[in-house]
DNA sequence: ACTTGAACCTGTAGTTACTACAGGTTTTAT
DNA sequence: ATAAAACCTGTAGTAACTACAGGTTCAAGT
């Protein structure tokens, strides 16, 4: 662990610790094409640097937001293409945050769903022959 | 097509069309246990009544609503075993609206992100040299 | 009764986004 | 110098299906 520069070059488990993800994830991020590939020590280490961490951080977050691989590779094109117009980049932002906004949709049904189902049921009856939650489920076909 | 009885038993074509997935789905269903294994005609083709039916609904129901299939499985040992209590079918059910609501509060902050992000963007300059919305996403670590 | 085409069968491989080894090499710390 | 930790490649496994390939059976029309 390198404690006293922020700006030593490190290796992949520590990248992989800093990003919050596996040496494994690194490793299969670079196979696709998400991760550059990294300068090697002479034993064949991989050497990281702080440009690599962010862009590590970077993936995790949208990942973690949802966004597929796919997603994400289209939204690192425009840090790594300097050939890109703000709009196209706004334009790409936009279309994201409206297919956000679909799934927010579909979830907030879902979690009504689940509400209401809950909601109908007192949890305390030892039978199971009438559970609404099972019933609304199971028998309303 | 089986019009005239509701009664009738039908193939896996018409179960998984009732069900609303493909026949591929169910006969997977049934490999990993959640569907039990039907009676056959003498050639070999799945044979299917109403109860089945009835159970692959719940099944698609209940993934729709979010659940894994471990949870389905969980849900399904409420129904085919009779000592639970509607309690427990409770439980599960506002664990999995307390997990989609978690979801739903990650992406409205990635909404919140995305918007805001693009509203920052005048979306006119042709260099990316300064582009908010990158800045934003890549550098705002 | 016969034919044809839809539906069915099994089994394997592909998908997404990782994760978990196995079996070996390099680096680091004592 | 040696031992442990970290690393290497490559393959296989996970969830939850989906998509074939290559063959058999069923049902309807003639």
């Amino acid at each position: 662990m390198q404690e006293r520069s922020a700006k030593a070059p490190f290796g992949v488990g520590d990248l992989a610790r800093a990003g919050q993800c596996k040496v494994e994830t690194v490793r299969y991020y670079e196979k696709i094409g998400l991760m550059p590939t990294p300068l090697r020590t002479e034993g064949g280490h991989r050497v990281y640097h702080q440009p690599e961490l962010k862009r590590l951080i970077f993936i995790r977050r949208s990942r973690d937001l949802g966004f597929s691989v796919a997603q994400v590779r289209d939204l690192l094109q425009f840090v790594d293409e300097p050939n890109h117009t703000c709009g196209e980049v706004k334009a790409l932002t936009l279309a994201q945050s409206e297919e956000v906004q679909r799934k927010i949709d579909d979830l907030q049904r879902l979690h009504k769903a689940l509400l209401e189902m809950a909601d109908k049921c007192k949890g305390e009856s030892y039978s199971l022959e009438q559970c609404p939650i099972i019933d609304a489920l199971y028998d309303e076909i």
